[in-house]
RNA sequence: GGGGGAGUUCCCGAGCGGCCAAAGGGGGCAGACUGUAAAUCUGUUGUCAGUGACUUCGAUGGUUCAAAUCCGUCCUCCCCCA
């Protein structure tokens, strides 16, 4: 359940409750795909780095080890060993990612696994289910995430089916208990709750405003716990991507929260939450930290790999307080990275980690006492 | 002492008369990465200069229009036999 505290100009303030507690946002989710964090990162790091919700990913966890396997195992929080709130990706993605391999019908997609290769078919039903299997807080809707640019009348089409399958996944949720019996002991909220997770929709229409804003005012109707916008950072520019934001915001209900899938940049998430967006993920921080980029609160992002760090002692940012720059030095993780330590990656994404989420904090602190704005352009300007 | 083999650009290693500034790795330098098939991928790596020029393939002398590639001598290393 989503509460507006307040709002300033578009950006909002506000807490979301789930059975594995409240999120407070705009909120940066932590991605763990595989119900792991690249990096060698585990549940206890996510509290070390100030995670609030952690995504995981239907399906791969499908695929494998399996979502009934994760269900008799207690679900995905006790597999993991995560207490926060978990949301899924219902794997619309993955099948846009592995375009060459699909074959998209009104019943669902087929595709070949990436991992051995076979067939796999997984309806918007299929995407629930194994949703429900893994026990997550909130779940999304299984669309169609269509490539930019895409011709109209195709997108047009797949708005469409996008819509009838987040009616058969509202329906699917609504379908019995599928909580096991190890899952409800998990489950922390009181006994009379069903226990049903949270679904979330997701807007679609590549950068075409009206089929947008159309598809986003059907949805809306449906009265969904959240409202995403998909199908975005896919090749289109940052400025389309505003554009479109800008476009589809003014429809979406004010009382529940707003997700951008897959979005972004420090600068990003800053100018999106000034559009009204309150849920953000993204692989940036953990996969640019096992390359070597580095957040930083003054400098920007910085490539640790380059020479000019090479006898650097001080900390990988002298503003932050992670547990990384508290004690080692760029010198030194430049090293671990040149000899391929895998500690190099760990550390590199504990502090991205840490810098995303504090970054979220300093927005919601800067949304209560009115520095908002200063934030935003200090963000921009860095 | 006798016989055989090898020395290539930072390293390993191809090339064995012109298409070679010289394949391919590694290493170095730099870049990319946005609901993670990503500890991945891309560019670059003799010097100088905007097409081109100049110096490189153990050393030195030669053969040839032309040599990293052929011949002589020398230096160094490896293997086998005594």
């Amino acid at each position: 359940m989503f509460k507006l505290l307040s709002k300033t100009e578009k950006a909002r303030r506000g807490e979301y409750s789930t059975r594995h507690g409240v999120i407070k946002t705009p909120v940066f989710m932590n991605v763990a795909t595989q119900a792991a964090i690249k990096g060698a990162l585990s549940a206890d790091d996510l509290k070390t780095v100030k995670c609030q919700v952690a995504l995981a990913n239907t399906y791969h966890l499908h695929i494998r080890p399996g979502d009934e396997l994760i269900s008799h195992q207690g679900g995905l929080h006790n597999f993991m060993q995560w207490d926060g709130p978990i949301l899924t990706d219902s794997g619309g993605f993955q099948i846009f990612s592995l375009a060459g391999l699909r074959k998209v019908t009104e019943e669902g997609v087929a595709f070949n696994s990436h991992v051995d290769g076979r067939k796999i078919f997984m309806s918007p039903e299929d995407s629930i289910r194994i949703q429900k299997n893994l026990g997550s807080d909130i779940i999304m809707a299984f669309d169609e995430c269509v490539e930019i640019p895409s011709p109209r009348d195709y997108v047009e089409e797949s708005c469409e089916r996008t819509y009838r399958w987040l009616v058969r996944c509202k329906e699917e949720v609504k379908q019995g208990d599928r909580y096991t019996a190890s899952q409800m002991k998990q489950c922390t909220c009181p006994p009379v709750s069903p226990c049903a997770p949270d679904l979330f929709g997701i807007n679609q229409g590549t950068t075409f405003f009206d089929l947008r804003i159309e598809h986003m005012k059907r949805i809306a109707e449906l009265d969904l716990s959240g409202y995403a916008i998909g199908g975005l950072a896919v090749g289109e520019t940052t400025q389309e991507m505003y554009d479109v934001i800008e476009a589809v915001e003014p429809h979406m209900p004010g009382n529940k929260p707003r997700y951008l899938m897959g979005v972004g940049t420090p600068q990003n998430i800053v100018e999106c939450v000034a559009r009204g967006v309150d849920f953000f993920d993204c692989v940036m921080p953990a996969r640019n930290g096992r390359h070597g980029k580095l957040y930083t609160w003054s400098e920007g992002s910085i490539n640790i790999n380059n020479e000019q760090y090479k006898q650097d002692s001080r900390p990988i940012d002298e503003q932050c307080d992670c547990p990384v720059c508290v004690k080692y030095s760029r010198a030194y993780i430049r090293h671990l990275f040149k000899a391929g330590e895998m500690l190099a990656m760990r550390l590199a994404a504990i502090h991205n980690l840490y810098f995303y989420n504090t970054l979220m904090e300093r927005i919601r602190d800067s949304l209560d006492n009115g520095t908002f704005g200063v934030l935003r352009r200090k963000i921009n300007d860095v």
